[in-house]
DNA sequence: GTTAGCACTCTCAGTGCTTGAGTGCTAACC
DNA sequence: GGTTAGCACTCAAGCACTGAGAGTGCTAAC
């Protein structure tokens, strides 16, 4: 038995139909909506054949039929191969809703985010930088009142991190120039993940230079090395989580639940892509069961990449109902990471001109 | 008639039970769980008065009682007179787990609502600082790249708030110090809220000034200034959203969703505090058709302020039904502001001492 | 190979009945 | 006069039952 062109048009409707609707969908539905010249009792046979390949299910014997995971599979293969080469005409318009008003990395996302469920009408998110694999550019001290100073860490891709540091005793103001020069010596070309193995041997560096006479650099140095190593923290941004409560699959509280709590915890949402060699693919779709984690196995994921430097740092994503809206979310998801890409690239990553 | 003692006694045994149960109160159920020495009978007739007087009522003739918006408030202007005075003991405690790993301030809220829905089991929040008030101390830029520059605006708060910068053309490093000063002379002493007023008089004056050769500087000021008066977002955090998705009034769907969608929105939640008049109390109980919002009649709030510097900055609390463990949240509620104010006091507002 | 017809299956919404929790009222009790 | 037992009454919730409707599979005819 083989896919032919009638299984292949009676699949694509029944998929699009349960799709829109939710519900089972029967022959005569199939008959009626689609223009396929069979009447419902050929598109019936048709249908035992295509359960019998598996990409069909009934719920129950006089039930009409709703897709399984593989033929959502098949579905989107074939939607990848049309939407793959398209040019995205919205891409200057969504650069400037995504670039509202600033272009702080975190307002990036955010805005990200929002629009994408906006668009969507499912839950988005965004993986933020893992700033581990990031090289340090240098260090910069800037004092804020007498006994708390700002560390600035930036990074070659231009993000700085900031850490409020509290002293003990204040910095004479002419030796914070000073520290800082020493302390970017020290760390420059070193990436922000390794601070903890290389912690001890530059703190006795310090020391053999002339830079233990720095009574204020001293001091500071073991707290200053523990709050930096304490940043690799993973941000993850959401947006639109109500909008699964509008899906009747989600009309059951303790699915609802589930769901939420899953989407609003970062570490379950990091460890999604935890393992990065799965994920090198710039747009990665993830259906059903094919998810590893146990609690989306009825969740369809789509995310893309983006990179600084040709380096994958995170990720940009919806997450919905295995019945999702594949080809405007696969549309809307590759439109938005491009956007993405192309701002960042911009601002973090060498020579910009308006 | 007149709240006697056993229609005080009888009144809180079923705001009791209701809270525990969300289920309406019979008088059965008060006299055996309750030992208050009286029949079912008795009960009937005092609960009857008790609804005449405007705490209870009767969702359908045959049911039990439940308590009204009126009897909460009695019941928690009872409450408040004991905890009122009340010591913590549990401070320093709370302030460890607060002050966890990072003094800061985003991180600092981030782990009080964490911990405050994990106590209370309800949805928590905060309203983080709206920086209008707050004065300026100083500008700083920093060089990050050719064509990046951080500016960081530091108050006299001792919070620093940054933006990105992006150049057409770099500024010669030499001159970076000197931009620094003229605008931190400029603006030293306004009120953040207030530079979208002032802004076109600093451009002007340094017009006039020997900085109108200053190239770099008149050329970034504009967009500098535009940048900065972007600022003035409320910052809102929440946790613990899905607690009330395992509270029996939110199975219905439409109202998780309503709830929900208006807690995520920070807009809705910032305008909760916009009258500054009206939550000048550090501790503000606001119960049912109490609260001004609509979408909140079902709900009682319990927030707290904190303060910097004597000048109040902030909210932090906890929504809930209106049947809430009102005993727990508000204890809880008091420890956590003043945990809160006693490290953000240390920490942003002075001589910090080991 | 396709289709009309038919028997069959299963869900879903509606109906009626029963049960139980709870009330209000009355009359008796202390 | 306050308290209580007793009783009739009310209403929600759960359960069984029913009919309608959507859908299938099979068979026989086209």
């Amino acid at each position: 038995m083989s896919l032919d062109k009638r299984k292949i048009a009676i699949l694509k409707a029944i998929i699009s139909s349960y799709i829109d609707n939710a519900e089972a969908v029967g022959s005569r539905t199939i008959s009626k909506k689609y223009e396929l010249g069979v009447s419902p009792a050929t598109i019936r046979n048709e249908m035992s054949d295509l359960e019998e390949m598996g990409f069909l299910i009934q719920p129950h014997t006089s039930s009409g039929r709703i897709p399984t995971d593989k033929a959502y599979r098949y579905y989107v293969d074939d939607l990848w191969k049309k939407v793959k080469k398209s040019k995205n005409p919205n891409l200057d318009k969504l650069k400037s809703i995504i670039e509202d008003k600033s272009s702080e990395l975190d307002s990036i996302f955010r805005n990200s985010v929002r629009i994408l469920s906006q668009i969507t009408k499912y839950t988005s998110f965004v993986v933020a930088p893992q700033l581990k694999q990031s090289v340090i550019q240098r260090i910069q001290l800037v004092p804020v009142s007498e006994y708390t100073v700002l560390l600035l860490i930036i990074l070659q891709s231009n993000i700085v991190k900031q850490v409020m540091l509290r002293l003990n005793s204040p910095i004479p103001s002419d030796q914070m120039e000073r520290i800082s020069v020493s302390l970017s010596e020290k760390m420059h070309g070193h990436k922000l993940g390794d601070l903890e193995k290389i912690k001890d041997s530059i703190i006795r560096e310090l020391y053999i230079t002339r830079e233990s006479n720095n009574d204020a650099l001293m001091d500071l140095l073991p707290y200053l090395m523990d709050q930096m190593t304490g940043l690799e923290e993973v941000n993850v941004f959401s947006d639109g989580i109500t909008n699964i409560l509008d899906l009747p699959e989600y009309n059951d509280i303790v699915k609802a639940r589930e769901f939420i709590s899953f989407v609003e915890d970062k570490h379950s949402m990091a460890r999604l892509f935890q393992n990065a060699e799965d994920i090198n693919s710039d747009l990665e779709i993830s259906i059903g069961s094919e998810n590893k984690t146990v609690e989306l196995k009825d969740c369809s994921l789509i995310t893309a990449t983006y990179k600084l430097n040709g380096k994958l740092i995170g990720r940009i994503g919806v997450i919905g109902p295995t019945r999702m809206d594949y080809s405007n979310v696969i549309k809307t998801v590759k439109s938005i990471s491009e956007a993405i890409n192309e701002i960042i690239n911009q601002n973090y990553n060498g020579e910009y001109k308006e």
